[in-house]
DNA sequence: CAGATATATGAAGCAACCTTCACATTCTGA
DNA sequence: TCAGAATGTGAAGGTTGCTTCATATATCTG
């Protein structure tokens, strides 16, 4: 398990109005590679063509290709993190099942807001330095998670680092699951209603103390 | 999106001992490969000369490289959705909380059995047929799942099916998370115990009818 | 044992792909 | 306006990977 030494990040910042076009165009070509044709064929080539660009200009941003997969993914998570920030900040102080809800609301337009870059980046987070990006996200998000649980009125619940994590990947199972399309499609109409029965209904069972 | 038509079915079944060994080993190998080279460098040679085979061996039981994988992937969902049919059979008639435990051992048993391999498996099932197997083992557990729901003596689950994937998906979620090492390495001593009452609670909150 | 069948081999053809680079075009600031 | 900086271009080099096939070895069967 050699670590192969490539650098992921961005080779310079635009700085002309043209250049950010470009890179905006090279993200979402990339994002719509990815869905329509999927990872192994995500090229270089066919990215740049798409944003209606030169590979060339594609090497001027990302020293590598998967440079700018990482960005597109980085973009993505920091997006779906800010979201349960947002929520924990609203509801703190409020009683458990309301945080249930809120945090459930707040997931769920994060990623079912654009389905598509959703299912798609699933391949990215996978491979080279995905892990590392998805890692970091997961654990931003935990913090604030735990830090919204300390502040319930209702319940004082324990190690609320380790409820906070099971509790939101416990949600991010089905969420998931949807949006792979592996789901039987009755089930969507009800997933907002049972994440939140998972979500209060496990915060209210969590050990007290 | 074009189909892209490429055959996922083994091209012949091994007949001799020898080429059982063959087949047997490519199988490991390409486990191996994955895990330490990930997706895009396990390729057939590579996965050929881990396994001590040629490649030409490797194509004549495998039309391509897509093939070779999504024998791999089919045989790991196969033997989770064993584990978990065997799971809805033993914990039949049993009070819900017991079905949660059951359920619950099983899953972590089955998953975390040859972690290695579970991990590596999830870029397959990303790829070309993947998704199309995840799916199918899904719908298998979903419905042994339903079905062990409905014999529960002291709860009639109201739509058994959709609590059934909601469920499921709520224990993959955290399951994944540890499996991809995303999760502080705290939380792996309590996975049984949260993931138990993740379960129960969800199970005992579901509307009965 | 001998023919038939199953299995194994790995070099080579072919097809992509990644990345660079020398040069063209556009923009900015003075 | 003009020089210098920023940006854009795409053909070509070099690498890698997939897959085939002619050939060789092993196993089986009668």
């Amino acid at each position: 398990m050699v670590p192969e030494m490539t650098d992921l990040n961005p080779r310079k910042a635009p700085v002309q109005r043209r250049s950010a076009a470009t890179v905006e165009a090279l993200h979402t070509a990339a994002i719509q590679v990815l869905v329509r044709e999927g990872l192994a064929r995500c090229t270089t080539t066919r990215v740049a063509e798409r944003a209606g660009a030169s590979v060339g200009s594609l090497y001027q941003y990302y020293p590598n290709r998967d440079a700018l997969l990482s960005a597109v993914l980085e973009e993505h998570l920091t997006r779906v993190a800010d979201a349960v920030a947002g929520a924990c900040i609203a509801a703190r102080g409020c009683p458990i099942g309301e945080m249930a809800g809120t945090l459930v609301r707040a997931l769920l337009s994060a990623k079912l807001a654009d389905r598509e870059e959703s299912r798609a980046l699933y391949s990215v987070a996978g491979e080279r330095g995905g892990p590392m990006l998805v890692r970091a996200a997961h654990d931003r998000m935990i913090a604030d998670v735990a830090c919204l649980l300390k502040t319930a009125p209702d319940r004082r619940v324990r190690q609320p680092e380790v409820v906070a994590s099971v509790l939101l990947n416990a949600l991010f199972g089905p969420i998931t699951s949807v949006l792979k399309d592996q789901t039987p499609a009755r089930l969507e109409a009800h997933l907002e209603a049972e994440l939140i029965r998972v979500a209060s209904s496990y915060l209210r069972a969590a050990p007290t103390g």
